[in-house]
DNA sequence: TTCCAGGCAATAC
DNA sequence: GTATTGCATGGA
């Protein structure tokens, strides 16, 4: 079931490329360049409950105003930082989880893990999930808001389950390769977006087909 | 005007 | 331990 949906969303919607550097879709096999890591671990915080879109604001004006570096962002003040990641809304917080973030990158940024991730203030499991996939092409599959909409309402996910259980249920199922767990999280993101939303529209739904939901 | 968007930590019960 | 609340902007 979770294979066949990866298919069908495949199908549909073709290869996402993720994750979005630079402003557009930059295949993960080739980021690895350390600025470019970075950037990913900016954006993966800043993201956090808040519209991609938002979060291209805050990134430009990082890239227009410095080198995207945890040498250059260390360097502003806090009111500068917070003042250029506006955009992308609790910025406030967000500067502080930058901060801390940054605190973790200096001293680990060739060997992350993810209990050393999820030990700094401000990084829960999907932003370190986010971090190790898509910075570093670990495998580790990415649980979001969108995730676990789909999997409700096509009937394989339960509400109450944990981060951990649902993570599992897709690492279980899907060939250990990161280009699959990356793709799979982007095309899902894509699939809400356009049809899955928090009011679906189920018309013209690939998954009509194996969905649970009637509209 | 209200609702939503690629969470997380702090607080309340 | 689980449930609720605060954090904040910009676009639909």
């Amino acid at each position: 079931m979770i294979y066949e949906i990866y298919s069908l969303l495949l199908n549909r919607y073709g290869p996402q490329g993720w994750w979005p550097v630079g402003g557009r879709y930059f295949p993960n096999k080739y980021v690895r360049e350390e600025r470019q890591i970075y950037e990913i671990c900016l954006g993966a915080i800043l993201t956090q409950n808040t519209s991609w879109k938002n979060v291209e604001k805050s990134l430009s004006n990082i890239r227009d105003n410095l080198d995207v570096s945890l040498e250059a962002v260390d360097s502003l003040s806090d009111t500068d930082l917070a003042e250029l990641i506006r955009p992308s809304g609790y910025f406030n917080q967000k500067t502080k989880k930058i901060r801390a973030f940054n605190a973790y990158f200096r001293k680990n940024r060739d060997k992350p893990s993810r209990d050393g991730l999820l030990g700094v203030w401000g990084v829960g499991p999907e932003t370190a999930d986010s971090i190790l996939l898509y910075g570093y092409g670990i495998l580790s599959f990415v649980v979001d808001t969108y995730t676990r909409r789909v999997g409700e309402r096509v009937g394989f996910l339960r509400r109450k389950m944990s981060y951990g259980q649902v993570r599992d249920i897709f690492e279980k199922e899907l060939p250990k390769d990161p280009d699959v767990y990356n793709e799979y999280h982007a095309l899902i993101v894509e699939h809400c977006k356009r049809h899955c939303m928090k009011t679906p529209r189920c018309t013209g739904c690939p998954l009509k087909r194996v969905c649970k939901m009637i509209f």
